[in-house]
DNA sequence: TCGTTCACTGGTCACTTGAACAGTCTGGAG
DNA sequence: CTCCAGACTGTTCAAGTGACCAGTGAACGA
């Protein structure tokens, strides 16, 4: 990208700018796939939005299997780092502020980043191998840590409490141009975000 | 197809057969679509799914989109046919009642038909001219119709409880290869649709 | 019975797709 | 300064892609 013409050291070493080039292309993946799904994202549109071409897709990840994989890492990864990081914060609560507070922030990380959701409902629709790969990979983990957010009851209703909250939490947000459309909210805006958060909050734990 | 190499009249007139072949395609449309998107669906599969050939396709629908909206028009045909019925036979219920019935049918149409949510998120995600026609066509008379049904407040929380209801009776269902693999809960059997349509029901109208 | 209509087939078109690869240029080691 | 690993580019290739169209044969009207 930028050349050095001068002979002073770069302002970013090569390892540097091969990690920033990685992270480009990761974060269209991510994008071009939470929008047009595993096969209808192209490799060119993808290199197209990180401002490069086709063939360096190929280079840093083998093949588009493998970007996609990165893909999800990357959304997977941003969502246990935000959770992890409201957890020590609310190290004394009761645990019904506990679980409320904690659903809150569920909902505020799907208005930031609704590709996660998107990811989720993209590939849990077919059995295919990576349907696989994101649920024993990741989500499979996620499941089971929800007790110790202080969330849901254990038992048969797990996994009906479970769906319940994703999709009411994250639709909305994933939705959010046909969301204007049809509704006139904008759910970008921090008043609805709050206001969702705090709906789905009440409704799960009363 | 099926020849008729006798010379007795043939069992289906041959308006009934364009009729039957248009259904074969719209409904392999639909799966196709709601599992793959628009992008990623192809003719040729659809085609393959309806055991024709792809040039039919074109000669039926005149384009790939033509043929999206007749699978959009179909999917939202029997939510409405399967709502309308369903408020005939609760004419004298008490509103309460009333709301809840018509959240567990909502839910339970959506374990027959996850193609509805499928095509709601595919489409919301991006603001395209699909989109667009999707809410304008179909969308609009939908949310404008849920005070008709008892269901939620009109006023500024709107938006937020069509999208909480939307979400907590659909991904379930929507994501049922995901569901089993991740929970171990079939979400097809009779129990689960109705033990979710029960939650949600009583989630939204305590 | 005959001629026409038309649902349907199979092939072709220009174009896009993911992958592969031979080059190019440059930061940084020696 | 020299030189090379390696980040990056542009092109090429086979396998799809949607649209189009000339044919085919059975159903149907006369």
């Amino acid at each position: 990208m930028a050349c050095q013409t001068n002979n002073l050291p770069p302002v970013t070493t090569r390892a540097e700018q091969r990690e920033e080039t990685r992270e480009r292309i990761v974060e269209a993946a991510v994008e071009c796939f939470s929008e047009r799904g595993f096969r209808g994202a192209s490799t060119r549109e993808i290199a197209g939005r990180a401002g490069t071409n086709q063939g360096l897709i190929t280079y840093h990840f083998r093949s588009k299997d493998d970007l996609w994989k990165a893909a999800a890492d990357r959304i997977v990864g941003q969502l246990e780092a935000r959770i992890r990081e409201r957890l020590v914060r609310l190290g004394g609560e009761d645990p019904r502020t506990r679980a409320r507070e904690m659903i809150r922030e569920f909902v505020r990380f799907n208005a930031g980043h609704p590709e996660l959701f998107r990811f989720m409902v993209e590939q849990g629709k077919s059995d295919d191998i990576r349907m696989r790969w994101l649920v024993d990979t990741h989500l499979k983990r996620l499941y089971e840590a929800i007790p110790q957010l202080g969330l849901g009851a254990e038992g048969p209703l797990k996994p009906h409490a479970f769906y319940v909250l994703v999709g009411a939490g994250s639709v909305l947000f994933s939705v959010a141009p046909e969301c204007r459309r049809l509704t006139g909210l904008d759910p970008s805006s921090q008043d609805a975000i709050e206001t969702h958060a705090d709906l789905v909050a009440r409704l799960l734990v009363p």
